[in-house]
DNA sequence: AAAGGTACTTATCAATAGGTAAGTAATCAA
DNA sequence: TTGATTACTTACCTATTGATAAGTACCTTT
């Protein structure tokens, strides 16, 4: 069974990114978990404590996910981090880096380095999966691998956000011409 | 001059797109404009009122960029349009359909719902442009025309994200891209 | 058995949030 | 010239926010 520390921060992250950063409380996961706001900030004294936690979290998260698609082919692996976006969207989340962008400016500079690492981190990720597929002819593109990326996570990124005001559809629609041209 | 009214909608919307829905009051903009609290309740009674407002000048600003564009033609319009979110990207905000679309669950339907009209509208426009200048022979793409629109559109709307985080220069290499992609 | 840490609760706080009611000064229409 | 309308201010209110200090119950370790 996860901790009280641990169930804390899975809330918190669900609130982040299906609320916004500044739209949620302590009150809010205490409330949930039955346990006391002094409580919350007993294992987050600020809330930009918490913020940090939800982000390294994602982080490591990340992590566990390169390493298991680390002998897949490329585009399988392509594939998966989409179907990742998918069942964000499905959940009726957006993507964390999405969630804290548009609060940017009203977080601390702690844990604005800590979303730059995570964001980085994925851009770098990708940007190696289509430059080894690209290499390998297993993937199609023109642009420069890293802007590859960007345009693919931008996809992804605004789909999950564009998703919830129009239609479901639309993110599939996005997310298949994404494959689509990189299979050509 | 611009009445108190303008001032305060175009403050809000300011404050929305650098800081998030949720991360402004009314006191930010009394203070600004040097008036009292309530004087800001007196043109919009509720939060609700001022976010729909903004929407609305948002809409009415598109279809003047759309009036303007009419006779132009349709890479000229795609070009204006990148630009577009360009000019705000430097100016550190966000587009405000990215900006609704995080806070979109801590908003009332009344907003969502003109949300969910600013963004048909430029969805449409796009999908309208991009299908007569693929029929001039102006615009390549292989996808369906509102496809490939969604996709200019989340890259251009995260990539504006993304930037605050990262740096300037990957919005720009995804907006190059894409006029790229369009144009081969 | 004593001491110390861990994981909380109780109680409290100042600041800010969004919001309202009543008053006022200036303009405008009849 | 009166009455209404507009654009505010003054003065309040309640709820919530993030946050802290002090206390408590329960394990461990020595």
């Amino acid at each position: 069974m996860p901790s009280t520390k641990d169930k804390i921060v899975q809330l918190a992250d669900e609130h982040i990114r299906k609320n916004g950063y500044n739209a949620f409380s302590y009150s809010d996961i205490a409330k949930t978990l039955k346990i006391k706001n002094a409580a919350v900030h007993y294992h987050f004294p600020a809330k930009t404590d918490l913020a940090e936690a939800v982000i390294h979290w994602h982080i490591e998260n990340f992590e566990n996910f390169k390493e298991r698609l680390r002998e897949k082919d490329e585009l399988l692996q392509v594939k998966t981090f989409l179907n990742f976006y998918n069942s964000i969207q499905l959940s009726g989340k957006i993507c964390a880096v999405g969630a804290f962008a548009t609060d940017w400016n009203s977080m601390p500079q702690s844990a604005q380095d800590q979303v730059r690492i995570f964001s980085e981190l994925i851009i770098d990720w990708l940007t190696e999966v289509l430059e080894a597929g690209k290499e390998k002819k297993l993937l199609t593109f023109d642009a420069p691998p890293r802007t590859e990326a960007l345009k693919i996570i931008t996809n992804m990124f605004a789909a999950t956000q564009l998703a919830r005001i129009t239609n479901s559809d639309d993110f599939a629609d996005v997310k298949n011409a994404v494959i689509e041209e990189l299979t050509i």
